[in-house]
DNA sequence: CGCTCTATTGATAAACCTCAAATACAGTGG
DNA sequence: CCACTGTATTTGAGGTTTATCAATAGAGCG
């Protein structure tokens, strides 16, 4: 299991990217390293950015809520990412809300530390700006898809995304290794849980995926593709 | 006129807040300075980045175009602001496509010579970074906004949003210095020109704006902030 | 003064949400 | 192993919002 190395494997990853295996080792050294079991809250919107955060194991939910109800998912932070890059800032606050979605561990710095660490690794900088501008991109991606195209194409984009990111084969097809609700999907798809629920039960009359209870299997992902490309 | 002033005012905007005097001038002169006429393409989506753009004088319109058709605002570049941070890093394409709204002064770098820059400066790296996260916590607002709010609330914040960003008080209220058509308003806020224009209609009827081509004039904010925020 | 671009407005239809009720499922404790 | 309980899911009916289509009116420009 990955989960006993001492560091994870953060050479592919986006941050990073510029460090050697040494300074690696020295700046994750500098972190203080946590454990959160699934729901808890690793930092919430409103509250002071105090830690820049990097997930080592598990995986983290950004979510942003509305006047109490509405909740958007912003993104899922996987191992080998960082996040909260804002707390580099000064009196800034979290713009969303962190909660691990599985047993996570994290490393995170508070801001003189971090400061420090840019201080001594300066191409750090520009990791997290790379991180960031590649985030801005997709965020404006789902923008434009949110305002042009319909829920259902949306959902099965979502669907593609995840599977993409949390998809392990098994048997049947491709399972979402995530216990992911109606209304999360819903929530990152800017829909109701209702919606959401019409539209896998439709798929699933395709043939095109397998739900039930926090689990989608993909089975047909080319079928999805098509619809989420083609209008149809 | 600010116009003629051999470097805009940079100080008190996001960029080069780490910056003095000397610096900020010698940065300046490192970059190439480009004036575009209202309409012109300034860099288009899915061209590789070369450069990255501060705007000096005018204003930019960054788009995303969804195959054939439906275009989403992304944002609006005022003079002060960096734009295409992206193009630091090699072999990336534009995300967006950046058309002049006026006439429009820029000071652009080229890749090597915006490396240097940064070599010579690291702070500046921190700087782009602050405003990449700023950013990207805008458009995640905009996007909670898209999924949360009615086309008519959306419609609201954005009337406030450009009237506090390009706002000009006149006689009769406060004149949104744009030549905005119900079309871009509508790209801007995820809904038809048709919509748009049903809804500017009926707040000039209450008296809150005052609307024709191309032109709004925003008589009661308050009216339009009561109703942005409470759901009615 | 005609041409073109923009805006308005009505009628209609489609997409989607909301509410309500029934059903399935997973985990728990007996 | 089974009943129980709390969630999650499904599905239907009906209503609302918003898009679409079509036609007209207005504004600016050469």
């Amino acid at each position: 299991m990955k989960a006993e190395d001492p560091f994870p494997d953060t050479s592919k990853t986006a941050a990073f990217a510029e460090l050697d295996e040494a300074e690696r080792a020295s700046v994750l050294g500098r972190g203080e390293r946590r454990r959160y079991g699934p729901g808890d809250v690793v930092f919430r919107e409103g509250e002071p950015a105090r830690r820049v955060i990097l997930v080592t194991a598990g995986g983290l939910k950004l979510t942003k809520v509305h006047e109490e109800g509405k909740e958007a998912i912003v993104r899922y932070i996987k191992p080998g990412e960082f996040t909260a890059a804002i707390a580099v800032f000064s009196e800034k606050e979290y713009p969303v809300t962190a909660k691990a979605v599985s047993n996570t561990e994290t490393i995170s710095w508070n801001r003189p530390a971090m400061l420090s660490i840019l201080n001594d690794h300066p191409l750090l900088a520009l990791d997290l700006l790379r991180v960031a501008v590649e985030r801005l991109d997709e965020v404006q991606g789902r923008l434009l898809e949110l305002q042009a195209e319909r829920v259902e194409q949306r959902v099965a984009r979502a669907v593609l995304r995840l599977m993409e990111q949390s998809g392990r084969k098994t048997g049947e097809g491709i399972l979402i290794d995530l216990r992911l609700t109606r209304q999360e999907l819903a929530d990152y798809t800017g829909t109701t849980l209702y919606t959401v629920s019409r539209i896998l039960s439709g798929w699933g009359r395709l043939g095109w995926i397998q739900s039930g209870r926090e689990r989608i299997v993909v089975i047909d992902p080319h079928a999805l593709v098509e619809f989420a490309e083609g209008a149809s």
